[in-house]
DNA sequence: AATGAATGAGAATTCATTCAT
DNA sequence: AATGAATGAATTCTCATTCAT
């Protein structure tokens, strides 16, 4: 890694504590400097300005999120199986980085400018990738056909996001992954074929 | 309703408008006296600071969600069509007041100091009802007893939450009522027992 | 005078004061502030932004200069007296007011957003006066009709804006009405008729 | 020419362009060194800060000036016929490097330390040449003895700054040569004695 | 000689809140 | 009770200049 991309990648750092501790507009760009242990003005070398530098974060986040959710999944078979997975795997990463989880959770994913911002796209790959599964899971002939793909994926992030969100205003306070076997049960149960659900119990 | 109390209502609805257009740190009270037209000062005689009116904003309004919410409940049985009339009710309740969307769902919502305030406990009114419902769908015998209720409010509140959220992010440019009987169908077959779901179809 | 244009006038005295002594760019509101003995935020109560306030500044004294102006040509007669008068009054004035005098000429005569400005055409009154002079003195017969008026109203005003802006640049260290006679003996013989000016010697 | 002075005129040719487009204030180190094509650092070799910079353009310029305008005058007899040349040539100048025009009359004309530099002085060899002129004049008969010739100077050289001024605070938009004969009668007028004039109608 | 990354001082402006009237 | 003028703290961003390479 150059030079360069090392400080670059210190003031993302310092910047994801910042803004993970206050809000956007309460997190200043000295206290970001001091942590990341450069001048003010360095920043300004690396992002165009606060928006800038705020919004770069879930672009490095995301692509580390996609590429270790790959790494999960791998081996795994049926689509059920990966639905449970990607379930775990979501309140893992969120209850590994809760810094990070604050930033996205309570102050992105409620940006006006975020949505349209070239980084949220990269959190479509995650959303493509639950899709995929569903529509696997639909051949494979588990999955229910008479229900909208659109819906179905908005119950998943649902439930996920609701979950992180409380869990942060709650002030971190119980363990995040508690409930993820109920929770995905609950929306595999959701999703299945009766007759699937009768079999298998 | 005194005069002292029309004047209190009238800044408040002056809020909602400007607190639903800005963040809370870009609405500015002077825009929201100009509004309201009273004089900034006049403003600090109802409310004790800026935090204190935006937290008054949902005390209001829930109080009313939580009435009307009653009224459409009132006559329906079958805990299954009070949870269809649910969905029904919170979506409609928010397609009609999309500023104070903006602000609970975007600002309050994700609020460090939301959640600690005593108005966040009107909300509890309504999350309460949701687990009554459920309970007297499980002692009916169509609602399964095998999940958590916490899991399942979590479960119904998600989806919803997100639903508005993504709603408004976009601009409130399509029909956010369109999906509102898929979303209670994936609902309640998520919830339901697997035979009750065979003798259904 | 009301309170709060009291309140103006001292923030433009004191602006008057700082703006002479530098320019514009190193001016600072805050120095402005302390010497008009008000808060910072004060100025802003007043003016929308530091431009506004410079800008401000001849829209006062150009009304000062045009009204005095006024007066002392009152009871003058003939106007080749009234051009001497004009001559010695424009020296006089700026030698008055020196600070006034240096951000004029030194800052705003060369700004490029001042000419556009509303503030810019109170100065007109000022070169009408002049066109008006001359063209009584061209009726009277002593004024030559074979120059253009806008020529001869570019060679009045810049030998005086030339004289004051020597005089400022030079630290205002000899006496700036040393010359003023010459200067309207000068411009008279450039204007005159050839033999008006024979038989005047 | 050395390779050194080939970088440093580039330098200075990319400072004109930007130093004619904006303030001094405004005027960036960086963008200078984009339009030469070398690094900022380099322009610290060639010239000691912003200010030696800024200050170098006129040196070579006026240089250029005076040179040309000895050509200019090359074979010219008569004061008169000398002193309706430079008008001309001043005005033909100004019009022919307006970049130049808007950096040496809106900002250097004005600054307080551009009359201390040294550049300054490379300007004493025009006005020199004007008053060499108004003294041939003198004793040739044709220019009246009985103005001093700090006044005359300062008629010639207020009127010519006044029109370059003026005409580039208007945008460059009309023709800066239109009256360059009016202004030169007007100014012989102005110096002649009147008894010349007579016999010259 | 040339580079360009790093620096850090400096200033305008906003706006919630107060308080004298 | 209502007003609204006055306050002043607090923060982003720019950019000339330096200096290690």
């Amino acid at each position: 890694m150059s030079n360069k991309s090392i400080k670059r990648q210190r003031i993302i750092e310092a910047a994801i504590g910042v803004f993970g501790k206050n809000t956007f507009q309460n997190s200043s760009i000295s206290e970001i400097a001091q942590r990341a242990n450069v001048a003010e003005g360095t920043i300004y070398q690396y992002f165009r300005n606060k928006e800038d530098l705020f919004f770069s974060i879930p672009a490095e986040k995301t692509r580390e999120f996609c590429k270790e959710l790959e790494l999960h999944l791998e081996g795994i078979t049926g689509s059920f199986n990966k639905i449970r997975k990607i379930i775990w795997y979501y309140l893992y990463f969120f209850n590994t980085n809760p810094e990070y989880a604050r930033t996205l959770m309570l102050e992105m994913r409620v940006s006006r400018s975020f949505v349209k911002s070239k980084t949220y796209n990269s959190f479509r790959n995650f959303t493509d990738k639950l899709v995929e599964i569903i529509k696997e899971g639909q051949e494979e002939g588990i999955i229910r056909k008479d229900t909208n793909i659109y819906v179905l994926r908005q119950l998943i992030l649902g439930i996920l996001e609701h979950m992180v969100t409380r869990w942060l205003l709650k002030g971190e306070k119980y363990d995040l992954m508690e409930y993820h076997k109920e929770v995905g049960e609950l929306v595999i149960h959701g999703i299945s074929y009766s007759d699937w659900l009768r079999r298998s119990q």
